[in-house]
RNA sequence: GCGCCCUUAGCUCAGUGGUAGAGCGUUUGCAUGACACGCAAAAGGUCGUAGGCUCGAUCCCUACAGGGCGCACCA
């Protein structure tokens, strides 16, 4: 044995022994295993190189895979690759607009077949870097969420919703991105604090503040609050007033919902242009007026303003009241104002049609689920937040006007914009208003899929692995437990009537050593590949894993890896150690007659075996690890081995045989417990031991907690 | 505004109702037959502030301050 652990000779190795083995697959481990243990991978966004984030993942996760594995369970973990609908398509725009292109100068299908082409080249990149990791997952079960089947499942979905009338098509205002030209769900929008002006703008009798002037076009009333003593008198009636282009008559109604207290206590109401408008133009039966069109900028409704761009009008319009007379002020105000999460534009309220899934019944139904204990959340207090968001939830729209996705299974209404399922086969009748119907060119949002990953990768509706659902733990970043939680839990209920998994734990975020967000425009991303060629991988799984909580976000320090390389060569040179002193021992040789001081030594053992099992159980690998990397560095290497040492080299034979049995004991029930946190370094310790008929360790027993160690 | 989390050694963070722990860093001494990616030792904290429950609190409760994150926005 070398001096020195070099885990570049041995890691590629190993993981091609333990994928030749086949024991990634559960239909291949060995003995009878009555119990199941699953895990779904997130699936992997294929559109890049892989981030520390996923190594987090496809660490915690292989630890309790390769635990449950070595406790006997039949383990499967499936690996999945992610189409990741608009967030790819953002990549692939950027590099579009790198070579001088735009994908609204291409036919649908051209930009579809391209991105397409970029993905499967990524997926390999992604699947590889998942290796480099260690992760023992069952490739052979791993799912594309473009996959015919998932496709053709995720559509049946959608028309069995619509069939239940879970989904609908409505005009509403949706979150509209004027550059990437789709609308959003607003949990792809983020809202940042802007400095705007509030104008109060006078409208016949009233005055009315807002910090939205270009929209006046869009104005259908006036709203004031019904115990407004300023206001009440003027309920009912309708004003009439010239504003710039245009004579507007706008009906003046009372609604709760109007705040007295701010701004002048009246509110203009835009229904096409804001989202609140347009409740309150359901409410009251409003027209809506669309002035505003896709790319941002004023349409033909607005006379000389048509054409120009939201924020140019704006300044525009408010000289040419000012010239009028009718501003009454101009105060300063400080908003947050929704973006797109991806280009930061801002988010441009827009009536469309647009297909919904019906929140309300979905969300109870999970809610419930989850306050019954159903399902339990690591940490806990995730609990409260996605109660908290089941219960305040709204109507989630799924169409996207990307490609890149999986098509709407409907027919639309080419005149009146309604929506049919594509199979109720009635696309050559024609609609109730005479128009013709043609295919929905919209897409899913990605999460309507992944919202049904763990039945999909499971190839639901087959039963052929239908005995792994419900899966047992969902991992995942704590940045999802909006985005993609919430929906596992009620897709999940809705389509099996069964929990898709006992058990969420949720990790922090990995953010870099000044604890800032990694991002490549900040250039602070560290590439988990990287760190694997530098420190090997063992070395980076056990330091992300260590001193980490569950939930907790981890400032990401080097030296901390650097540290654990030090780590795995300690373990290298202990067993160098032991290897080179215990002449013929090997594991079964019989247990030599023990002084009191090695029976000590094995009650210290059974003790860490029993807290260290404890503690996995329970989703606390932070304790388990460092308890392993303890014990093995301040009490195996720097007490017993220290203290076995004059034992070795004297002549009782019998003293000498026990200390060489004990070395061996300790060594090989360590590196058992280690494995799962440093698989490569472990597995090839195992294979130097003397051990006959030799398995591999990752199907090796765990240490048994009670009787005999 | 609402909610969640955090505040412990220089840094990054664990942890426990009974007078504090790790890694890295720092200081000192060691080439001790596994390891200098090492060994031996040391310095370093009134565990954010103020109250309360308790025989006893860093840990439980309350308030406050500072930091982070999330959600929602009043136009």
């Amino acid at each position: 044995m070398e001096s020195q652990y070099n885990p570049k000779e041995v890691e590629e190795k190993i993981y091609q022994i333990w994928e030749e083995s086949g024991f990634f697959n559960p239909d291949k481990l060995p003995g009878k295993r009555p119990e199941r243990f699953t895990i779904i991978m997130p699936p992997t966004n294929a559109n890049g190189r892989l981030h520390v984030g996923h190594a987090l993942t496809i660490t915690i996760e292989d630890i309790m895979i390769r635990f449950q594995r070595m406790r006997g369970k039949l383990t499967l973990w499936v690996p999945g690759a992610d189409h990741a609908g608009f967030e790819t398509q953002v990549v692939y725009e950027k590099k579009l607009e790198k070579e001088g292109r735009s994908r609204f100068k291409m036919k649908p299908q051209e930009l579809y077949d391209e991105i397409m082409k970029f993905t499967l080249e990524n997926k390999i990149y992604m699947e590889n870097d998942t290796r480099k990791l260690g992760a023992s997952c069952d490739w052979s079960r791993e799912k594309f969420t473009l996959d015919q089947s998932v496709i053709s499942e995720t559509q049946e979905t959608f028309r069995k919703l619509y069939r239940d009338d879970l989904i609908y098509r409505d005009y509403k205002t949706v979150n509209w991105c004027t550059k990437h030209q789709t609308s959003l769900s607003d949990l792809e929008t983020i809202s940042i604090e802007k400095k705007d002006k509030l104008y109060f703008i006078k409208y016949g009798p009233l005055t009315v503040a807002t910090v939205r002037p270009e929209t006046i076009f869009g104005d259908v009333a006036i709203a004031v609050n019904p115990k407004d003593p300023r206001y009440q008198k003027f309920i009912g009636q309708i004003i009439e007033i010239q504003h710039l282009e245009k004579k507007f008559s706008l009906i003046i109604l009372g609604d709760n919902d109007v705040d007295m207290a701010f701004g002048s206590g009246a509110l203009k109401i835009t229904p096409a242009h804001d989202h609140n408008d347009y409740n309150m133009s359901v409410k009251h039966k409003l027209k809506r007026i669309v002035v505003i069109d896709q790319f941002g900028k004023l349409n033909e409704k607005t006379g000389k303003y048509a054409g120009m761009k939201v924020n140019e009008v704006r300044q525009k319009v408010i000289e040419d009241l000012q010239t009028l007379n009718l501003i009454e002020k101009i105060e300063d105000y400080t908003h947050a104002v929704p973006v797109c999460y991806k280009c930061k534009t801002t988010i441009e309220p827009r009536l469309m049609p647009q297909w919904f899934v019906k929140m309300q019944p979905l969300a109870t139904m999970a809610a419930e689920i989850v306050r019954a204990g159903k399902i339990q959340f690591i940490p806990n207090n995730f609990k409260k937040i996605f109660l908290y968001w089941m219960d305040n939830t709204i109507d989630w729209n799924i169409s996207r006007q990307i490609v890149w996705g999986i098509s709407i299974p409907a027919f639309i209404c080419k005149n009146c914009n309604r929506g049919i399922l594509d199979s109720d086969n009635k696309r050559n009748e024609p609609c109730v208003c005479g128009g013709a119907f043609v295919q929905d060119t919209d897409t899913l949002d990605t999460w309507f899929s992944s919202g049904q990953w763990p039945l999909l990768a499971l190839g639901y509706p087959h039963t052929a692995n239908m005995d792994f659902y419900p899966t047992d733990v969902m991992e995942s970043g704590s940045d999802l437990i909006f985005r993609w939680i919430p929906r596992m839990v009620f897709l999940g209920l809705y389509l099996k009537k069964e929990i898709p998994f006992r058990t969420i734990y949720l990790h922090g975020m990995v953010n870099d050593q000044q604890g800032e967000k990694m991002s490549k425009s900040k250039g602070n991303v560290i590439s988990p590949i990287d760190l694997v060629k530098k420190y090997g991988a063992d070395a980076l799984r056990i330091s992300l894993v260590i001193g980490n909580t569950p939930g907790t976000d981890l400032s990401l320090n080097e030296n901390k890896i650097k540290g654990y390389k030090h780590f795995c060569n300690k373990i290298w040179n202990a067993t160098r150690f032991v290897l080179t002193n215990i002449e013929g021992v090997d594991l079964d040789t019989r247990k030599p007659v023990l002084t009191v001081r090695d029976e000590e030594i094995l009650k210290e053992l059974k003790k860490v075996v029993e807290n260290v099992t404890d503690n996995i159980e329970n989703f606390r690998f932070h304790l388990a690890g460092e308890e392993l990397y303890h014990y093995f560095w301040h009490n195996f290497a720097d007490i017993i081995i220290e203290e076995m040492k004059p034992r070795l080299t004297q002549d009782n034979n019998n003293s000498k045989q026990a200390a060489q049995w004990i070395l061996l004991e300790v060594l090989i029930t360590i590196i058992k417990m280690l494995h799962p946190f440093i698989p490569f370094i472990t597995e090839e310790i195992w294979s130097r031991l003397p051990i006959k008929n030799r398995k591999l360790l990752m199907i090796e027993e765990w240490p048994k907690i009670e009787n005999k160690i």
